[in-house]
DNA sequence: ACCATATATACGTTTTAGCATATATTTTTA
DNA sequence: TAAAAATATATGCTAAAACGTATATATGGT
């Protein structure tokens, strides 16, 4: 997935996706509706964001019975991996991101998680 | 000079912003003339976004006589600066970042340049 | 077949960002 | 002190981004 810099960096730019690439970085993927609750935020919002991440080439989408699951793009451009990995690294402690962190695990049935273990 | 994450990123989703930061990480510091020839625009467009970039610390500026030179802040968070350091390094053949580049090159009476070496 | 849940999209509105142009400020030189 | 060069800022306009709400689509279970 090839990217270039401008593209990149104005979806990055939004306060939103950023906030969703940076939980996708730390936490592998995610539906629509832990990013919703994370985020706290409503479910078209969500939605929206992530279709232009996934328009761009930055984020993947899988199925998976009712729910779509998002990724950071499996094949994205190196540069712009290492971009984000810095990022989520140097700021996950910082606000609003520990937050979302927070929220996320506190997240009460969570899909795919260990309903029975 | 610590940046929050999206301050940063709101920066840079702009195209010429990020031109500018990628001339600066290529060249190290730039005056606003040198800037304008380089990317082809005017020069009131430069500076305010300089002036913005300035604000929220990402530049800093020198006067040099009736020449203000602007480079990214020494004293940037390091992740900030890593960020715009691979970005260059990854994209500086990529358009239009080598165009600016070659436009800085060739553009004739430099201030600072060696006018008599 | 029907309903509940999860997700996506459409529409109209509001907010914000970016722009062109004109003008002000600062510094240098004559 | 006047003029020129470099830079900064102000103003009014336009375009794009983001938003809230409503609605459509898809899947799973009964």
């Amino acid at each position: 997935m090839t990217i270039d810099a401008n593209t990149f960096f104005s979806a990055l730019g939004n306060d939103i996706r950023l906030r969703c690439l940076v939980l996708m970085q730390l936490q592998g993927e995610l539906c629509v509706c832990e990013l919703t609750h994370a985020l706290d935020l409503s479910q078209p919002m969500i939605s929206r964001h992530l279709a232009l991440l996934r328009e761009i080439g930055l984020v993947e989408a899988r199925r998976a019975g009712q729910w779509m699951y998002y990724t950071i793009h499996p094949e994205l451009d190196a540069w712009a991996k290492k971009v984000i990995r810095e990022t989520a690294k140097a700021n996950e402690k910082e606000l609003p991101f520990a937050n979302d962190l927070l929220a996320l695990k506190e997240m009460p049935n969570r899909p795919g998680a260990s309903c029975c273990a």
